[in-house]
DNA sequence: GCTCTATAGTTCGAGACGCACTATACAGAA
DNA sequence: TTCTGTATAGTGCGTCTCGAACTATAGAGC
């Protein structure tokens, strides 16, 4: 996660850090509006997961910490589940856009399997099912473009809030069909 | 970081989980022989580090815990820094060989300019400088396998330490190429 | 009203993270 | 000789992340 400075309202909030992780969760709030964690976790899992991966149990608390830091409102249903929903308050949109607009570091790339190969392992052994994973990868996130091309969106592109989900779906695709490529080649020569 | 069974020498240590970082410091210890973490740090640098990203304090703090569980041998210098070194252990090179055998989860993308071009920033501004990184990036790993091919190796591959960094140099090679091709698609057209 | 399954969520302890700081060695200048 | 600069080597610690395992609620079908 990057370093983040504290940020808080001064008067009734505990200051924490933002993590990437809020970030995740303020951008999605601005693409859904109000939402509760569930709902968040679903659009995440279509969505951000593919290139800032987190893990659910982290995902559902994060709200609570950003309600209660001051960024987000919470309002509680009465019966039911008595679930809580979420909505973006005006500093968790300004510390958003500031974030968006500041600098981003490299990505990084991890993979347990290339681990392996330098312990030893065979390539072809670690990699046999990747090719296939990362085609089922390319299919999904093809169907979700599909799906968010279907939809009905503003015509001035400064009013649509998909584009940036669209955009980041046009760049996995890109990304896996790369990963397919460059593993195969990497299996037939892999030294 | 994957989750892994408990181990442990059950005479003398406490058990502590295996975590990837546990086995990368031992399959950089399979190769070393004898090392500081100073040393092992190095090492990593120029090899782990692309495909399995550790902070130092992190790699620091691992072999004394290793140490502790019975994987590793612990010596330490009498003069000078008084630095501690460490080697492989018979149960640290079974557990290693045991990991290195067992199938590995997909790899994972994590991208935090992605995830601001999610939030509605420009890809053009945020991947502006990308390019150059991984080109950089790409001469060091290309650096990395000229010296490891002109160090002199055991003709017999079985008998060959290096075997396994090589090949996840030309992976990471590969990689780097591929990621400046897809970078330059996404900038023409993120959408 | 019972039981199955999908959905929706929580708990918690160990590990990871990274900022900020400390310490040691050794070279060359004062 | 001591000073001061810089590269090397390493530590402390609070906050956040991770994931296994568990709990709870809703609705479908019997």
């Amino acid at each position: 996660m990057q370093a983040e400075k504290m940020k808080a309202d001064p008067i009734k909030s505990k200051a924490i850090r933002l993590t990437t992780t809020s970030y995740a969760v303020m951008s999605l709030l601005e693409m859904l509006g109000e939402a509760t964690p569930y709902d968040l976790k679903q659009a995440l899992e279509h969505s951000i997961q593919n290139f800032w991966p987190v893990p659910h149990t982290t995902f559902y608390e994060e709200p609570a910490r950003l309600a209660q830091a001051g960024y987000l409102s919470q309002r509680q249903e009465s019966g039911g589940r008595r679930r809580k929903s979420y909505a973006l308050l005006q500093s968790g949109r300004e510390a958003l856009r500031e974030w968006a607009e500041s600098p981003a570091g490299p990505s990084q790339y991890r993979d347990e399997g290339m681990l392996k190969v330098f312990a030893g392992a065979d390539p072809r052994v670690v990699y046999a099912g990747r090719g296939d994973w990362h085609r089922q990868k390319l299919a999904e996130l093809e169907g979700y473009l599909k799906n968010l091309r279907e939809r009905e969106r503003p015509e001035d592109p400064s009013e649509d809030r998909w584009r940036g989900a669209e955009a980041t779906l046009i760049a996995g695709i890109n990304y896996q069909q790369q990963m397919i490529e460059s593993i195969e080649r990497f299996i037939e020569n892999p030294g």
